[in-house]
DNA sequence: TTAACTCAGTATCGAATCTGTACTAAGTCA
DNA sequence: TGACTTAGTACAGATTCGATACTGAGTTAA
């Protein structure tokens, strides 16, 4: 099974995968939520090879989760930006920090606290049911078929 | 750079995904939430190789997230089974998910469909703040150093 | 009591991927 | 004119991945 062959599959879960499911996709994302949108930036950050950062932002940009804009002329040269729908993989990037917080922080606390403007305090993310707003229990979960 | 370097650098993400940031463990993750619990039960329905299953099984134990536990004695056969920390992982997996429905679908739906059972309808994650459990928009988090 | 079967892996080797180094290219600055 | 910046590309060696085939412990059926 090659990776590529996984966005054929009928599941959701790997069809994401296929496009966000490798180690330094993820990476990028991340910086992409910190505010780093320069070829440059992404690679210094995570001392990867060029090649890697150039490959991932590519299939990124034709997925549809970056673009590609120039942010000047003389002489070009272009930034990433994330789409409204790279935005929504914002939940799959917290959720997987906060997981990363709570297991792997050590003693010295988590590196990075994030912080909602919106109410001013500190938290982590929640995940709550759409129709009931109740914080989800994985047991309080039940999957079927779906459509199609 | 490593893959088992990432686990060094300060980033949360990156500790997370050393351990899961893999294509075949998140799959694997996946079915564990759909109540997979056997080497060749995820072996068939993956379609990889068994020495991929072995490998990426033999992590998730090592690392926490699965408990591999004896189920019959004579002959002896194990299954593997979420720990409180792999259950963890839900959110994640189900953001994932939720995103691979929504770009990926297709026509004809999504091919499971998520009940929750404490309030009978179908739903899809919302992911909120801890603190005033409001929805969360990527611009209103702002980030800043931790304690560490 | 031998053969076929189930479950859970391991061994091996060829193929694919990753990575570092070096190079290109367009333009600016001093 | 030469050094510098940004954004890549080319290539080859090292590493990792993955499919096929095999092992091994025990069970069932003839």
């Amino acid at each position: 099974m090659k990776w590529d062959q996984l966005s054929e599959q009928r599941c959701s879960m790997a069809r994401a995968l296929a496009v966000v499911g490798d180690r330094w996709t993820l990476m990028i994302l991340r910086d992409c939520f910190l505010g780093v949108r320069r070829f440059d930036a992404f690679q210094e950050r995570l001392g990867v090879s060029r090649t890697i950062v150039s490959d991932r932002l590519e299939t990124l940009v034709r997925e549809g989760v970056l673009t590609r804009a120039p942010y000047q002329v003389r002489p070009p040269r272009h930034e990433y930006r994330l789409t409204a729908k790279g935005m929504e993989l914002h939940p799959v990037v917290l959720a997987l920090v906060h997981w990363g917080d709570r297991y792997y922080a050590g003693d010295e606390g988590p590196p990075l606290v994030h912080r909602h403007k919106a109410c001013g305090h500190d938290f982590h993310p929640v995940q709550t049911c759409s129709e009931c707003g109740e914080p989800l229990d994985p047991r309080a979960v039940e999957i079927r078929a779906g459509p199609s």
